[in-house]
DNA sequence: TAAAATCTGAAAATCGTTTTCATCTTACAC
DNA sequence: GTGTAAGATGAAAACGATTTTCAGATTTTA
């Protein structure tokens, strides 16, 4: 609590590397407790979960749910970028994350702050969606889990 | 299939019917059981999920979660009032979910579809942030599930 | 080096959701 | 009405993601 941000463990380590060095997928737990095993450097998910909740915590990691079945994604938030500044769009099929710099959001930020009374925080609001490269023109009409 | 829609059962009418009278509220499947159970006319949680299955599945109702932790939520839908969808406000510190019905919001969709590519989905998007109440006073400070 | 603070992970506990399966109901033909 | 096949029901078990427990291991700090 006071300013201490935890041991440096080898656990913690490969987290936030692995988080790091994926940036642009969809993360799961599962998928870096498979990883890690994979490497000969195992990591209870217990703790996993556990270093990801302070991640999230402390903003340095975004937590969102694409699909309710396959459980929660984690994403690196680089801090050097001005990411208080603007708004994020997250594609709910490829994972990308969008910046997006926009006026149009920072009005409506103040039309909700001063009509409605709701102080916005851009850091946790994520609009989700679908992107351009990942629009299909043709709709496959697949049995998906819906989700909204 | 062949255009049948399932027998018409006692169960099946109680979940319709609550549905269509809870159009403005999050419905959970512990919602309807915890309701029906006290109006006498109890109906297993299984069954509630295998109707609210097909509803989705015929369009009738829509699926969608605010926060992983309460399960997902159902909300029936009506032709005509698809357009009507709205977004939500998720207080950070208290968590109460408002509905927020504002054209503004409709308008920034638009505006990020046509000018930035990107589909917004209303249902899964959730503006973070403080609500009046919990704004100014002494801060309630709870230990809330995050969710973004 | 010792004590205190913190971390770890296997296993158990939770909790929402799905599946199983034996038993009812409904729809429909006779 | 009676019979029956398709469909529905619900208690309980199964599942899968996430959290908690707790005894033992590790990192800090003095």
């Amino acid at each position: 609590m006071s300013g201490t941000n935890g041991y440096k463990t080898r656990q913690r380590e490969s987290i936030l590397r692995y988080m790091t060095e994926h940036k642009d997928s969809h993360v799961t737990v599962n998928t870096i407790s498979d990883y890690l095993a994979q490497q000969g450097t195992p990591v209870g998910t217990a703790t996993i979960y556990r270093h990801l909740e302070k991640l999230v915590e402390q903003g340095t990691v975004r937590k969102y749910t694409v699909d309710a079945a396959t459980g929660a994604c984690f994403q690196f938030v680089e801090a050097d970028r001005k990411c208080h500044e603007h708004y994020h769009l997250k594609c709910e099929k490829c994972g990308k994350l969008i910046h997006l710099k926009c006026s149009f959001v920072k009005e409506l930020e103040e039309h909700i702050y001063a009509e409605h009374g709701f102080a916005v925080n851009p850091l946790r609001t994520v609009f989700y969606g679908v992107c351009q490269e990942c629009a299909v023109p043709a709709a496959p009409a697949q049995k998906e889990e819906q989700n909204g």
